[in-house]
DNA sequence: CTGAAAGCGCTTACAG
DNA sequence: CTGAAAGCGCTTACAG
């Protein structure tokens, strides 16, 4: 066990024979103290293993040295948001603040209460009360994916680039031999369902075929997709060609197309392809392995908060909108195969 | 927006027309003020909505307010913990706590400064080796699902009856016309494994049928989960009876084995039923959907949660162990409908 | 039953 | 370049 109570600023300054003030500034890296001094203090607080008192600094700064995320609201894919979850933390640690999640739940007082120095929201929708709120409070926002328009700038972003994802995956059907990939998207205009699906309707113009899309309504959502589903794999329309390869943006549907392909005569990985907008654990253990686009969420935490570190930093001080982009793979499986390995 | 700068005590204190020690005593509930002033306080209070400084009051009483959360490594059933998770934080609210998660990249060092007052693990395992560190801290700690004997002691701990739902589970197979009955487990031990595992046993006993287990283990996790389908369902030895159900403990082997159910000529619902031991959505997305035990971790989470706070207001004294249980229930579905609907 | 006071550990103007 | 001091908001012995 280590010791029961940290070693304090007091106990560094004395070792080194400096004032408590001294020894501050050498910590914090101001300018103040001469080198020689910050190169002791230095040495004494990492001998002593110190590290600030955060209840004592937050005390002093009026911060909380808490960062706040908000993930959507129903979130069915959960793997990606644990992981940038976890990259917030990772990130996090090393400048000594700490994250929590922010429950739907969560009244007006809570949220007062909970008192965040910022908020990460991964997936901003327009749609969410909850969000909207959260603007209202005027602290320090980076969203995960772009904000809707409809909603207030923030102060940093990170993005992927899902046309680039899209147009893979496109490509790689085509490369499979379908010639006609259809579209499942949710019906929550998150700002990267937008991205794809233009991605999407781009690929589809320039190859000359008619886009096909359905949406999973929010509302009796296992029964939508089922029937978003059911609508693109019935050829009950000789008119329009039979749709070969589907790209699903949810897990739920995902999952919904592979083990129902065989109720409508089809053959997952050979005479339809499917794939995942965003990867999952889950996509590697169906039979066959769903393709996806592994969005690298853990990566994508950590970059959202260091551009949180950025913004904090900035303070009131005029940034513009800090813009960084994570880079994203696609994670080829053999649902999209194609009939001919 | 609210008011920039929250009420503070001292504020509350000249409102009411008394000193900040007997503002504090009011609000803190304490004896060793009247109860004229305790309601005028608790109003004034009220109105201006104060609450406590977060940061002043963790610096005086030396604590850090902060809760953290360990899960299991390489967790795939995500929603439970999500889940989970959220109820800590739903409960911890109440009482002004902030819950954080503690990544297994976590060095020693991390965890110094985390510094916080407790910790809740869910799911222990005495093969994690975080968790054995965690341990050494000497931090209060709750645990999710029993600890192993392995492991030291908790405080406190919050199970679920899996036992019942086994049987529950096993049952309605048998309802359903099943007669041979498998298991699918993961290589960890974590209790609630271990539980379920004893249950089917006993089952089988009572029954008088032959178990049939088989493990996924932790290295190559998914050819593991494959292999394990395949040696199910496999009917490769005409000795040993088919088995025509599976309960599968993570979602994974659920997955895996509703997609493959075909490929070994068997069709999910009605001549091969399955369940999952642990709900999640994507189990309602399958077509069949997926039979599972709601082990409901949101309420699963805030008692985890609630226990701790008695815990931490025990402090030192001697509490025992505290034990709490949360109720379970079988969500049945299409995957065991059985034959005959 | 109530008030005056100390002090948690830090940061930061301010004076030397 | 360095030191002495104030004060963030709270809790809690201690004295009346």
């Amino acid at each position: 066990m280590t010791q029961p109570c940290p070693a304090t600023l007091k106990q560094v300054a004395e070792q080194a024979k400096v004032s408590r003030a001294a020894a501050s500034f050498a910590l914090s890296g101001r300018p103040g103290v001469s080198d020689t001094t910050r190169a002791r203090v230095l040495r004494i607080a990492e001998e002593l293993g110190y590290f600030p008192n955060r209840a004592a600094r937050n005390l002093r700064t009026s911060t909380s040295g808490i960062i706040a995320i908000c993930l959507p609201p129903n979130v069915t894919t959960m793997s990606y948001y644990m992981e940038a979850t976890f990259g917030v933390i990772d990130r996090a640690e090393a400048s000594g603040r700490v994250v929590t999640l922010i429950p739907h739940s969560l009244e007006e007082t809570g949220r007062r209460r909970l008192n965040a120095d910022g908020i990460i929201a991964f997936d901003p929708s327009p749609d969410d009360p909850m969000l909207a709120d959260l603007l209202e409070t005027g602290l320090p926002l980076v969203s995960g994916e772009r904000m809707p328009a409809e909603l207030s700038a923030p102060r940093g972003q990170v993005v992927s680039d899902h046309s680039a994802s899209t147009r893979e995956i496109l490509d790689s059907f085509a490369a499979a031999g379908a010639t006609c990939p259809a579209l499942i998207t949710p019906q929550e205009q998150m700002t990267w369902v937008l991205e794809v699906e233009a991605a999407y309707r781009q690929w589809c113009e320039t190859q000359g075929v008619a886009p096909r899309l359905e949406v999973a309504s929010l509302e009796d959502i296992a029964e939508s997709t089922r029937r978003a589903t059911r609508a693109l794999l019935t050829g009950d329309d000789s008119e329009t060609p039979i749709v070969d390869a589907i790209l699903a943006l949810t897990d739920g549907s995902v999952l919904n197309v592979v083990t129902s392909a065989a109720e409508f005569g089809r053959s997952v990985g050979e005479d339809l392809l499917i794939a995942a907008a965003v990867d999952s654990p889950v996509l590697g253990y169906t039979d066959p392995a769903v393709t996806a686009v592994d969005l690298r969420p853990r990566e994508f935490g950590r970059t959202c908060m260091s551009v949180m570190e950025r913004v904090l930093e900035a303070g009131d001080a005029e940034t513009g909108l800090i813009t960084e982009v994570v880079g994203t793979r696609v994670t080829h499986r053999a649902s999209t195969a194609g009939r001919r390995r």
